[in-house]
DNA sequence: CTGGCTGCAAATCTTTTGCATCCTG
DNA sequence: CAGGATGCAAAAGATTTGCAGCCAG
């Protein structure tokens, strides 16, 4: 309990961001968090132990960390940012059917053969399917192509 | 010019879809594109050539297209969705700066090792970086890192 | 004390939807 | 002529912003 609280302060000190308890505790929600949730994903979570925090504190927080680099905001789902506090370089798997996200740390090897004169600074695969629990019951509606 | 209209109308046809004006501009407007337009530029865009074009109906027209399978809806821009009217796979390269996107046509080589039993149906790698024109006058500003 | 933060509400922006009317097949 | 398609406006979501008051440093 007491290290999370402290990693907290330490990553806001890094940054020179004043240590409020929502930061507190949005910091503390999203570490370790593999969840990738999204901005009211977390609002939902912390608001639990934490009544009366605003949205857009949530989304100011997740903002002033994503541009200092500590926050990655993932466009892998069409209807809603998601956020994931690991900013290693990696990949990531999205189930089409209960929109699950699940990490892949396997580096690929990916040269451009002919970038068009592009200077190419980053790279990101989403690759999509099914998960263990969705590939069984498979709706019969739409095949759900991207 | 004719030849336009002409595999609009096939289009249409193989997918059942009443061919109206409306559909004929958007679907002439989007073959051989490689702009990646957003719903709105591609209104913007018909309603020079047809005023009075609804907004709705590029909207309801791209969701059909794309529910048939002849129109991929890409979620590499975080502000809006962009539309691709070729279908076949194939990735792309963003610049970070101006928002361009071009298609990465080669194929790479992504085997998961550990899937984490899900069915893989599909990827999509998107590289990120800065066009010719804008890796010159790169703004001092935010280093811009996704 | 003071500037950065928070909460609230209003504003934006993108996308979706309901519905009456229109027009293709 | 009928059902799909269109246009308009309203609605729905997600995210951003303005602002007054609050609190960490």
């Amino acid at each position: 309990m007491r290290e999370k609280n402290t990693k907290a302060q330490d990553i806001c000190k890094e940054l020179g961001l004043k240590l409020t308890p929502q930061r507190m505790a949005i910091l503390g929600y999203l570490d370790g968090n593999t969840a990738h949730p999204s901005a009211e994903d977390i609002h939902a979570a912390v608001s639990r132990r934490f009544p009366g925090m605003s949205l857009a504190t949530v989304y100011n927080t997740l903002a002033s960390l994503r541009d200092r680099g500590k926050l990655l905001e993932l466009t892998i789902d069409p209807s809603k940012k998601r956020y994931d506090p690991d900013t290693r370089p990696h990949h990531h798997l999205i189930c089409l059917d209960c929109k699950r996200v699940s990490d892949i740390d396997h580096v690929f090897d990916l040269e451009v053969p002919d970038p068009f004169g592009y200077e190419i600074t980053g790279n990101h695969i989403e690759f999509y399917g099914y998960c263990p629990e969705c590939k069984g019951k498979k709706t019969t509606s739409a095949p759900a192509r991207r």
